[in-house]
DNA sequence: TGTCTGTTTCGACAGATGTCAAGACAGTGG
DNA sequence: CCACTGTCTTGACATCTGTCGAAACAGACA
């Protein structure tokens, strides 16, 4: 996708992606939203915002602008039940995050399906 | 009423490391920093500070900005050559950033030796 | 209907961030 | 010594960000 250009010219990653990537390091660019996020992968279930906010210890305006943003970029994944709404963990991108900093950070992408 | 748990106890990541992985990614939290560390990745070599701002195509004041910052967090190593400064990636980094993303999204930190 | 209850959105504010031009600084070479 | 060259630092400015309280909103339930 990249495609290595001819000769040892070193194109440049091209901005699109680069802002792509960078809105996932974004997203967990906060000590907040690092801690929701471990928080949430290490639940086997959903939480309810006010559990979250529980576990935090911030105001629930604040927690909730932070689930806001996770959700943004599909980290978590929001379910509504009843007048609350679950939120979880995004499988998919407990996959694909660690995939993109190898990438950025040089290393070839794992496979697919494969062999981590 | 929060911990003692009938059900998992879930104690929350501590405010220290989260700020510690937060700065990690927060470092490519920009999307030219994305472009500055993947260009460096895939360079055999150490580049110059005038080639990456070539490369970037921002102003040079600018581009050294982003080189301090991903130097503070050790993303990018630095050699004086007489005059010059020359900025290389961090291999040891590429190994531990991803294994911070695996933490933080929940799963097992890869085998320091290992056959990841 | 009206009132809970759980959550999001809004408005405000201090502080951080990205960018540039201009100036400072340190080797190198005349 | 002086000038040159490559790089860093500073100052300025607009924009973004994290946080809170207050207000708005929506589903459940009397």
């Amino acid at each position: 996708m990249i495609d290595e250009g001819v000769v040892g010219v070193a194109e440049l990653l091209d901005r699109i992606t680069a802002r792509t990537y960078a809105s996932w390091f974004r997203a967990l660019a906060d000590p907040t939203r690092v801690q929701i996020v471990e928080y949430l992968a290490r639940q086997a279930q959903a939480m309810s915002v006010g559990e979250i906010v529980t576990a935090i210890g911030l105001a629930q305006s604040t927690v909730s602008q932070h689930l806001k943003i996770l959700t943004e970029v599909r980290f978590v994944l929001v379910e509504p039940i009843g007048t609350a709404r679950h939120y979880r963990i995004n499988d998919a991108c407990v996959d694909c995050f660690p995939s993109a900093a190898d990438v950025v950070m040089g290393r070839p992408a794992p496979s697919p399906n494969g062999t981590r």
